[in-house]
Parts: structure tokens; sequence; C-alpha cells
DNA sequence: TTGGAGTGTCAACAAAGCTGACGTATTGTG
DNA sequence: CACAATACGTCAGCTTTGTTGACACTCCAA
């Protein structure tokens, strides 16, 4: 306190600025929900069938445990998002092969083509976003990001990359 | 497409990047809001609370208009939470000067102290994530968030943040 | 064969959003 | 002054998405 600016400046780090921060996190995170939610709320769909379908899209043939470990939901929560979907066609949940009490979800065609919507909507923000920003914002974007994860949910988070690519 | 990778390189634009960036934002809102969460749920409160605390203190005296705009929700749902706030001693709500149909909204003692104790628990975080990224990744996250708000709530941030310093 | 893991389902409940309708106090306008 | 509009609060009812707790079934492995 009432010792000046270092040489280094850590300006970045005054309260204000983590003030903002936090505020620049809940209206990003607004923004970043809005376009797929509005796609949503013309079928019978919420925010918590977007993300099962996200997920299953993302590891076809994922079982319903893992699912719950990313989304970390209970199974009785993720069980009525999931029936819903099933019935409707979107999701097909297969016995597992190797061990038949698991079950493996898949998209199906009409899953696919919802998750082509919603991630379409979401990306074209993003990319917004990233090419205004550019390269380097997006690098300190990602890295930020990453650092405020949970131990548990950033392991995930770059398990999933790894999958990716 | 086929046509190899640009000199000016925009891979960091490619849909497998886009897809990451979806991912860890939403991974990180998670973490974002994991501590508050946790201190909350030990009281009878939920989010809901926390954000209209939090803008109260940001912005005392602020009306109840002024604050659904700036939460996105209906008067009904946030008087529910304003409600309990009043009742439990963390706002209190005085009758307007100038326009006696309004109301101003201020937090108590007590609810300076709570508001503190999320806020804290939040900005350790947030200052554990700048500290790692350092200044300029920091500067990239906060452009691309900035970017990724929509309109009306990119001028509502922007507001905030004149007030503030 | 038996214990435990994985899964699904029933019931009951809570938080937090929504719409619609209505009442009251206050203010601004014609 | 009369009246419309604004700001706020509240009642009732509904939805989504989360929670616990209890229980049953299938199936794997020791």
């Amino acid at each position: 306190m009432g010792e000046g600016i270092r040489s280094d400046s850590l300006l970045y780090l005054t309260d204000e600025q983590l003030r903002q921060g936090i505020e620049a996190m809940y209206f990003a995170y607004r923004g970043f929900t809005a376009d797929p939610d509005r796609i949503l709320e013309s079928m019978a769909y919420g925010r918590a069938h977007h993300r099962a379908i996200h997920f299953i899209n993302r590891a076809p043939g994922t079982t319903v445990t893992n699912l719950l470990a990313i989304l970390g939901v209970t199974k009785q929560s993720l069980n009525r998002v999931l029936r819903t979907l099933i019935e409707d066609g979107l999701v097909e949940s297969r016995v597992g092969t190797s061990d038949r009490r698991e079950r493996n979800l898949y998209l199906t065609e009409e899953g696919i083509s919802l998750e082509n919507r919603l991630s379409d909507a979401q990306r074209a923000r993003m990319r917004a976003a990233f090419r205004d920003a550019g390269p380097d914002a997006v690098s300190g974007f990602r890295q930020v990001l990453e650092s405020m994860m949970d131990g548990e949910l950033r392991r995930q988070y770059k398990s999933l990359r790894e999958n990716g690519q």
C-alpha cells in the first residue's frame, strides 16, 4: 500500500482490473449462450440439451457415466434430458459391446443436424470475436480461461482437446 | 478449401480452434462461479442473489429498473431475490428523493460484508489466472470477451467501467 | 453365487427463470 | 384538475434444471 507503481507494473492486477475481468466474464458468457438459446427455445429444449448434444457429438460412443463426469450433474437430471432426446430421435443409446451394462451414446442424423445448427451459431460469434481480436489476443484469452478452470475441469478440458486433434 | 496454409496463418480460426474456445469458455465459467457458489450455498442464497449484490455494490443507489436492465430478468424474478435480501437486512431500499416512485438500493454493513467475502473469493481466482497468464494475455482475454458480448450488453459493460474508474 | 458397479426410474422438492394480471403511489401532461 | 404513464410490488401459475433418497435391474468379477 502507498508504495507507488512498481517498475514491472502490476497495475493489471488491481482490484478494479479484476472486477472488470469478472464483469467481462459475466456479460460475455451471456453473449456466448445467446445464439444457441434462441434456436433452442423455438423447440422444447434448453441449455441442458445443448450441452448433452455437444459432448455426445464431441465424443461419440461416450458412456452415461462419462457424460455425468463432464457435465457435473446428477444422473437423474441428465437422464431426464437424455430421455427426451432419445424419444425425439436425436440421440441413440446402444448397449455397450465389451460391458453390456454401459450405454454408448450417439447422435442420429437428426441429432447431428441440430448440433450443427447450434454450433454454427456459437462458432460464428466466436469466430467474429477471434477475428476482431487477432491471434495473439486469442492466445491470451485461452491462457487466462485455462488458468481459471478448476483442477478436475482443466483435466477434462485438456483430455477433450487431445481427443479432437 | 484445399488451398493450403495462407501466409498470414488463419489457423487460429479453424473450426477445431473455435470449438476449443467454446469448451474453454464453458469450463472456465464453471470455475469462475465455483467459489462464490460454495459460499452462497452455506446460506439460503444462490447465484441470483450474488448478481444483485454485486451490481448494487457497484452502483450504490441504483434503481430497480436499472438493475432489471443490467441483469436482464423480469421484475418478478428480481423482486423475489431482492425481497429476501431486504428482509435479511443485506439490502436497504430507500424512496427516491427526486422521484418518489423510484427505490434506491444500497447494501447495508452486513450486505457489504457478504459482498466482500464473495468478491474476495472470485477475485482471488481471477488474480491467480491473471498472474499466471501475464499482462499481454490478460489484455487479449479482455479483448476477446468484449467482442463476444451482445451490443446492448457491451454498452452496459462499458458504462459500468466508466463508473468504476 | 454373491457383491458391487452401471444404469434407469419414481417421488418430492428447490432455485430461478417466465407470463399475465392487478393494485398503488407518484409524476408528468394536456 | 383530470388522466395517462411510470415505477414498483405482488399474486398465481408454469417451466427448466438442478437436487436427495429410495429402489430395481442387469451384468461383471471374485
